[in-house]
DNA sequence: CGTGTAAGGAATTCTGACACG
DNA sequence: CGTGTAAGGAATTCTGACACG
């Protein structure tokens, strides 16, 4: 549960611009900029998870609203904190549905 | 929900090697049997999707045991009639818990 | 049958830098 | 500040084939 498939870095970064429609520049910026924290193979290539795309595809929709990235970084780091409370929903979600699914 | 992050085919071959401990050429060798079914980038990079990983680990075991390629087809086809039942049971399963949260 | 390997080519990714602004 | 691009090198992936068995 706690490396679902949404965290495991497994999608290289070609992939992941297109699944964000970001150039490669872009994300690596973002890296650079302490938005996204991929994981590295080996020998150096970078590995994402499907979290961060999304991650990836809100800071897109903030930049074009003119956000800049010292600001999104700000903003990134409240949704952690909301990401709990999340994580307790699902939790709920998880035991209520194997409890039916018992019965 | 159709695509969830289990089915999407965002993993390289590379990657995939690491995570189910075959070589390239097994995981090659076993499209060509017909056990997997990777999807293609542009320019003809195969790509995989945790569900094709979860496949590949199976596989792996099964031909630890001995079982031949052509066998495990025969056995992934009949899998694949139980995955409905699980769709049903999720599907029942993602009902109850929205209900469940919505109180 | 299932898998290793050498072969050559094509595409990917990496870093550091210059550019514009 | 944020992003494009040319640059050179290193690593990845692809296919078809020969090998062993």
């Amino acid at each position: 549960m706690a490396d679902s498939y949404k965290n495991k870095k497994v999608i290289s970064i070609g992939i992941v611009s297109e699944l964000t429609g970001l150039s490669l520049r872009q994300i690596r910026y973002y890296e650079e900029r302490k938005l996204i924290f991929p994981e590295r193979t080996e020998r150096g290539t970078r590995k994402y998870s499907f979290a961060d795309v999304e991650t990836l595809v809100d800071i897109a929709n903030k930049r074009e609203e003119g956000v800049q990235t010292f600001e999104i970084r700000q903003e990134l780091k409240k949704q952690k904190g909301q990401s709990r409370d999340e994580l307790k929903k699902m939790i709920r979600g998880q035991i209520n549905s194997q409890f039916h699914l018992r019965k």
